[in-house]
DNA sequence: GTTGGCTATATTGTCGACAATGTATTTGTA
DNA sequence: TACAAATACATTGTCGACAATATAGCCAAC
């Protein structure tokens, strides 16, 4: 599942993982606000980590930090979101253009097989898809765009802001058999090297997913 | 020409701005080391604060860092440049879409504006628009999406690293005039709010600067 | 002469203390 | 009582020192 060599070194890299893991899954509310000492003294490091730490989240977007202030989780707000899936929308788009582009036959054929076993589980009616099957199979084409700035912006960016949405509001819902026939068809296009239906599959794709997710939110 | 409220606050902030314009103008060389003890004397500013504004840096993928090796600025290489226009043309693009949908009549105008006294400036034969005013409209754009996540990706993020190329490989060569109709009919599409066509210009207009880019590096 | 390991040096990572700034409380005056 | 200034407190920003890690140079063994 982690494609990336994200091994923690230092004792920031270790706080600044935990701390995101803690921020994404609920265990820091969003909004709340981050006391250096507080946090300092909760994972028993320094408040010279603790600021790296920070200052790492900032990055992603996940906390905003004010000069001789401090720093707050971000608020989670439907416009924020809509937001993302913007971006997401544009950049996943071109990640599955270049995908078409860039990825090699092996790649291809690991997709497939991937696609293969989750069409196994959706056919035995495993409520599968929810989260790991879904997010595997847009990192791989994400990866397969080769572009390290597409790569980078999604996979250390986006993709955590996402997930934060998804669980503090509850979104882990369905989407499951319709989705399937999207990444589907996104496949074939990227296996017939088709560069312009793979982006706009991929586009469509999202724009489900965020017309999905809008009809929740107007619910709740 | 500075839209936002860049104002420095902390000695890291200071010390982030002038550390980025340094490097992005290359007075610091691409691919150097960044040794902190002497960033740290020559900034006059200690190592804390100098550790702080590389890790800034590393976040607008200007430096890379390694754990317990050091931080470096980014080698500039031909496939990098067309990485960032491939991430430009998506972003941008979507930009311009957003504008069509969200900019309010009196931004339009001010475009529209802008827009005439470029042309003044094409018109008299000056060689203008090399880059402040190229750069002017693009951000009128992006800010116009109103789409936070879009504008501090591009503003903070591409932006710079851009400049950078332009700077150190010499490119702050033609496609003025050509460049000037590219731009007014994109703003006739938002004028119009065509999402789909302001979309696919901008797009166009990203290609056209990148193949510009492209025959520029064989020469080289 | 070359290779392997060891020592010395330089660089980054981490820490606790102090300074500067922002916030809350108190106090005095109208 | 209401408001404003001054004071006390809490939080962030900055610094220099020490610890841990990587790099370079040296010596010994083969």
């Amino acid at each position: 599942m982690t494609f990336f060599n994200e091994e923690p070194i230092t004792a920031a890299d270790k706080t600044f993982f935990q701390l995101r893991k803690d921020i994404v899954e609920g265990g820091i509310l969003a909004g709340s606000k981050l006391s250096e000492a507080e946090l300092s003294t909760k994972y028993c490091v320094s408040r010279a980590i603790i600021r790296e730490a920070i200052n790492r989240l900032e990055s992603c977007n996940l906390v905003e930090r004010k000069a001789n202030i401090g720093a707050r989780v971000v608020a989670l707000t439907p416009a924020g979101l809509i937001d993302l899936y913007q971006v997401r929308e544009s950049l996943e788009g071109m990640a599955a253009r270049l995908a078409a582009k860039n990825m090699t036959p092996e790649e291809i054929d690991n997709l497939n097989s991937l696609l293969n076993s989750h069409f196994q589980k959706v056919k035995t009616g495993e409520s599968y898809y929810q989260e790991a099957g879904d997010v595997d199979f847009h990192y791989r084409i994400i990866l397969g765009s080769k572009n390290k700035h597409l790569i980078t912006m999604l996979i250390d960016g986006i993709y955590h802001l996402v997930r934060m949405y998804r669980v503090q509001l509850g979104m882990s819902g369905p989407r499951i058999t319709t989705a399937f026939d999207e990444h589907r068809h996104i496949v074939q296009a990227i296996s017939n090297r088709d560069e312009e239906l793979a982006e706009m599959l991929m586009r469509r794709h999202i724009m489900y997913s965020k017309k999905n997710v809008e009809a929740k939110l107007v619910k709740s």
